[in-house]
DNA sequence: CTCTAAGAGATTTTT
DNA sequence: TCTCTTAGAG
């Protein structure tokens, strides 16, 4: 069938398939607008190389940023073709990068048995660290060390490179980097930045390796590229050779992750690096109205760093976006839930409604909303099925049998449940470790026969690795979970722990449904059969790379319920209807944003995200009032509500920014919620001009012997603080 | 060891 | 306000 004629393109818009049919030896950048068909296009991609005899399985590599969405790529592609793809490597750029590692663990100078730990494991690690450590700095929180570990990995850079001196605080905190590299190195654990450092120097260093790598993949793809950071890119770099070509998808409009180190330049380096002419803009919208985009489009257009794309809709104008200012959370609550309800009653289901904020926190007055009202809804975010304190109990205990040198597992577990193992055994356990310059596991060894409660939990951890070989893996789950001492913990312990009991027992159930197609991925020595011992591993590193589904809070047993969630979280979703609440100066965009050029950018794009998950209806709502972090602030409404033009907005509330008077407080005379200025001047919520900062709200109030300290939102010029005595300032 | 009380700190999140 | 951590008492 002449491919043209193949029902792959032909339903594919002109920009798309330019992109899909895009000459195969060369780079291309495709920059796809939100809604434009970006998935489709990296599939069709793949599936057009595949179905022309253009490549072949094994010569191709996609790379995503989730594991969600690789499996769905998979699935496409799968059920596109006639035969399977397993050949092809397809995952997450953390996922390829274990499996090279996993695959060369002699090249990149890892145990064959190494574990990866989680960003929950790195942190007690590192807490661990800075208490055994003899300097009492308390100025070091462990966030803060663990964020310069991982910058400068993800850098590239290990604790004895020189650029870290750089660093204003390299001197305090980088003896501390250099012991959590001997801890990991010691204990055979890896963490998730260290995968790919680790895979990127392990190429650096193995030539053959890295050509034989690069000669296999003569097509790599990669989905979602303004995320990846520096590390991501010169993995990329290293495995693509002269015969190699890219096929980046991404929208530099929607990088909101610079926080965790994505880095939107690495589009430019991939234009300059890979002489790519011209990159293709998928601007054709398939999901929003009209108007919508409109507002979109305004918003993003005042980003001064972007590439440049208008959307266009497939759509009708629609309606006009509706905005209401309300006077505090409560009514906020009350506003969202009469249109919910309305909007159900007229036909529309629940889960086509979501509700979008900047912070998790917003979420709590909303729930108490829909939760009175008896509305069914779903709050995204809280803790993934192997990041519970009981699985990770229990997968602590697993760890141990195939790495003895873990000595964070052992740690968690040695007193877990209770059996009379206090800080003083532990304590003199390390030291034995230290004087025999091994593991706690080694020195416990030799400690066991002086002590009964260490000799117990050996007895456990022994009999357990006696049986790795002659239960099957279920099984051996199963006698885990009870012979550790688990279950009984839970089931005596007073209140209700059968949640976690449920979960123990959702773990063994896991074992069963663990797809040993991706271990034989892993372990790809085909020669021999898996043993008992790599499928433990194998088990393992999938907890950790793909922690599982979130626990998501449900109220009610439904199937049919309004979501809730960060706009974040909800980047790649789309709703027909969407309110995005808490439009407030200070926290969309946030406080921590507003003081830099670049922050407000990335808040910008993110407002960019939020507007763009709406199909067909976009409500926008503020509050002049709202308790945050336990004060009562009063901000403004949100910059970027001004942003969008007049024209495409429908007003419910008054249009201009006055401060609001309660509905409740409105019929009572003599209740007015503050004072007049006549009274106190500087008031709490009075408003004030001030000469180059325009109008505000005063937020906060502090007495000076002769003035006033005054916490200011200026709005567009931000929260300022202000002396009485000395600023103009003209109350209005 | 376990329970309680006081204190500090408080975006966004995937692997 | 709420949650997490730590210190101290029982």
């Amino acid at each position: 069938m002449n491919p043209i004629e193949s029902p792959l393109l032909q339903s594919l818009n002109p920009e798309q398939l330019v992109a899909v049919t895009y000459p195969s030896n060369q780079s291309l950048l495709v920059l796809a607008g939100a809604g434009s068909g970006k998935t489709r296009v990296l599939t069709s991609r793949i599936i057009w190389l595949l179905s022309t005899g253009q490549s072949v399985p094994q010569n191709i590599l996609a790379v995503t940023f989730t594991n969600k969405a690789a499996k769905e790529m998979r699935s496409r592609i799968e059920s596109a073709l006639p035969y399977p793809i397993q050949d092809m490597w397809l995952g997450t750029f953390h996922s390829l990068c274990h499996r090279i590692l996993r695959r060369y663990h002699e090249a990149a100078q890892l145990q064959k048995n190494f574990q990866i730990i989680d960003t929950q494991d790195q942190l007690s690690i590192i807490k661990r660290i800075l208490k055994n450590s003899a300097t009492v700095d308390n100025s070091i929180t462990p966030k803060e060390l663990a964020n310069y570990i991982n910058n400068n990995k993800e850098q590239g850079y290990r604790s004895d490179s020189p650029f870290l001196t750089a660093h204003n605080r390299y001197y305090l905190l980088n003896p501390y980097y250099e012991i959590y590299e001997q801890i990991c190195r010691r204990e055979n654990l890896v963490d998730f930045t260290e995968l790919l450092l680790r895979c990127v120097e392990t190429l650096k260093n193995n030539t053959l390796l890295q050509e034989s790598l690069q000669h296999r993949f003569q097509h790599i793809l990669v989905d979602e590229f303004q995320d990846t950071n520096d590390l991501q890119y010169q993995w990329l770099k290293l495995i693509t050779g002269n015969n190699t070509s890219i096929f980046a998808v991404g929208d530099d409009d929607q990088s909101i992750y610079s926080f965790r180190g994505a880095n939107v330049k690495n589009m430019q380096y991939l234009i300059r690096d890979f002489k790519i002419t011209q990159p293709i803009k998928l601007e054709q919208n398939y999901r929003s109205t009209q108007i919508i985009l409109d507002a979109a489009n305004e918003l993003i257009a005042r980003n001064t760093d972007r590439i440049g794309k208008t959307l266009k809709s497939t759509q009708q104008q629609g309606e006009l976006i509706k905005y209401n200012r309300a006077y505090s959370e409560l009514e906020e609550g009350q506003f969202v839930l009469d249109e919910i309800k309305s909007r159900h009653r007229n036909g529309e289901p629940y889960y086509s409604m979501a509700v979008l904020y900047r912070n998790n926190a917003q979420s709590r007055a909303i729930e108490q909303s829909l939760f009175n009202a008896n509305i069914p809804y779903k709050v995204y975010g809280g803790l993934r099925f192997y990041e519970r304190e009981e699985v990770k109990h229990a997968l602590a205990y697993l760890r141990l049998l195939v790495n003895p040198e873990d000595d964070h597992s052992l740690l968690r577990v040695i007193n877990f449940p209770n059996r009379g193992i206090g800080p003083k055994s532990i304590e003199n356990l390390q030291t034995k470790a230290q004087e025999i310059k091994g593991s706690l596991w080694h020195a416990l060894l030799q400690e066991k026969s002086k002590n009964k409660n260490l000799a117990s939990f050996y007895q456990i951890i022994s009999d357990l690795h006696k049986q790795i070989n002659q239960l099957s893996f279920p099984d051996l789950i199963n006698e885990l979970i009870h012979a550790s001492g688990l279950i009984d913990y839970y089931q005596q312990k007073k209140g209700d722990f059968q949640n976690k009991i449920y979960n123990l027992h959702e773990l063994v159930n896991a074992t069963y449904s663990f797809d040993y197609q991706d271990i034989e991925q892993i372990f790809s020595d085909q020669s021999k059969s898996i043993s008992a011992e790599e499928k433990i591993i194998a088990f393992l590193s999938n907890a950790s790379l793909e922690a599982g589904e979130r626990n998501a809070k449900n109220t009610n047993e439904h199937s049919d319920y309004v979501q809730l969630m960060t706009v974040h979280s909800a980047k790649g979703l789309e709703f027909d209807t969407v309110f995005l609440i808490a439009m407030e100066e200070g926290l969309f965009p946030s406080e921590y944003s507003l003081n830099s050029h670049d922050g407000l950018e990335e808040e910008r794009r993110l407002m960019y995200v939020a507007t763009t998950r709406a199909k067909k209806n976009l409500y926008l709502s503020s509050v002049y009032e709202r308790y945050h972090q336990g004060r009562k602030n009063l901000a403004l409404q949100s910059r970027f509500i001004n942003e969008i033009p007049e024209h495409l907005i429908h007003y419910l509330s008054p249009k201009d920014n006055t401060p609001l008077v309660s509905n409740s407080l409105q019929n009572k005379k003599n209740t007015v919620s503050f004072k007049s200025p006549k009274d106190e001047p500087y008031a709490l919520g009075i408003m004030v001009k001030h000469p180059s900062f325009g109008v505000g709200v005063i937020i906060n109030r502090q007495a000076k012997a002769h003035s006033y300290l005054l916490t200011i939102n200026f709005g567009q010029h931000g929260i300022k603080t202000l002396d009485s005595g000395f600023a103009k300032l003209e109350t209005i």
